[in-house]
RNA sequence: CGCGGAGUAGAGCAAUCCGGUAGCUCGUCGGGCUCAUAACCCGGAGGUUGUAGGUUCAAAUCCUAUCUCCGCAA
């Protein structure tokens, strides 16, 4: 089949390599424009560009695809299937219907749950036990086509957004792969969405990275791993922030004021909201590396019975 | 030229303003103690202070250049 791929962070690789390596013929492969990127703003290719070139595919970065601009890419390429994975705009409705068997979106959450742009990490910021890729044939809607293939993932207690995203990739591309060989076969049964179930999710902000010590120990813990590694949990200590990388539930209970420093030695745990603890792992002072909790400790002058601060108290 | 912080023993920090033999916590090695410990006691090793120049009797410290790392913003 001629397959345009459509994609742009490093989620879309492992796809893009698997269509590849596959017997299919890519013959386009479209993502966002290069973005200035890091702290000296440089000018960046996405790494599905990156990938694209390596193996000389012809890459195309339209800034929009709409009044027609989309459409009079698809007439130039002749696909007859455009695969979407995490590309980041809408496709127009003159596009999505261009292709002989449409356009298929590889989605990495159980839809209808976590529609929108971060579904993996709310995945893990809501505690859920289990996630999953989803495959679906795109309509106009934001994640809201009809279900072709679902694969699922168990989330394991510590498991951070970054290895989650990982995984998912690469099943995500397991799942592309199958969802091809069915629309080749003719062998779809498309399934509506519940829409009553559906659960829609925006792009994370800093915001969200803020801790909050009088919430529960478990809810601390989803946000310090559903936003690892980016855009990262933080308290405050010192005037200054502190970014919480890793930490683990702690089994110890206690009755100190949340954010109190509960115990610095073998182990530096913090008290919560609901009388349990948290203990941080890895940390980061602002302007500082990051460092395991042990090496923190040693010069920073964290001592038990300081307090994080809150945020507005 | 977006704003800012930092490079000192294996790790994290102090000493830098006001130049004068580099100190602390941890780890490591040796010994001791304990039913026991990420526990305690005693002792030791480990540094051309990121790099290159300059000023000075004397530079981690002052001046100039350069490399690297990081926080914010985007």
């Amino acid at each position: 089949m001629r397959i345009v791929f459509m994609g742009t962070p490093d989620f879309s690789v492992p796809c893009l390599r698997a269509l590849i390596e596959s017997k299919h013929e890519v013959v386009g492969v479209i993502c966002q424009p290069d973005k200035p990127v890091g702290r000296k703003q440089i000018l960046t290719p996405p790494p599905v560009k990156t990938e694209a070139l390596s193996h000389d595919l012809r890459v195309l970065q339209p800034a929009t695809l709409r009044n027609g601009a989309g459409r009079a890419i698809l007439e130039e390429l002749q696909p007859d299937l455009v695969i979407v994975v995490a590309y980041g705009k809408i496709l127009p409705p003159d596009f999505l219907s261009y292709p002989k068997y449409g356009c298929v979106n590889v989605h990495a959450s159980l839809l209808p749950r976590y529609r929108g742009a971060s579904p993996i990490h709310w995945a893990i910021l809501n505690g859920d036990s289990e996630t999953g890729v989803t495959t679906m044939q795109m309509d106009e809607g934001m994640d809201t086509g009809d279900i072709l293939l679902v694969k699922k993932v168990p989330i394991g207690p510590d498991d951070t957004a970054e290895e989650l995203f990982e995984t998912l990739s690469h099943v995500g591309a397991a799942a592309m792969l199958e969802t091809i060989e069915a629309v080749e076969a003719g062998a779809l049964h498309p399934v509506r969405q519940d829409n009553s179930k559906a659960v829609n999710v925006g792009l994370l902000t800093k915001q969200l990275g803020e801790i909050d010590w009088s919430k529960p120990a478990q809810q601390i813990h989803n946000q310090i791993r559903g936003l690892f590694s980016w855009p990262g949990a933080y308290t405050y200590w010192n005037g200054t922030v502190l970014k919480i990388h890793k930490a683990r539930l702690s089994t110890q209970s206690c009755s100190k004021a949340p954010g109190t420093v509960v115990q610095t030695k073998g182990g530096l745990l913090v008290a919560c909201g609901d009388g349990r603890c948290v203990e941080l792992l890895e940390v980061q002072l602002a302007g500082k590396k990051r460092l395991d909790a042990m090496a923190f400790l040693n010069g920073s002058g964290l001592a038990k019975d300081m307090i994080f601060e809150s945020p507005k108290q």
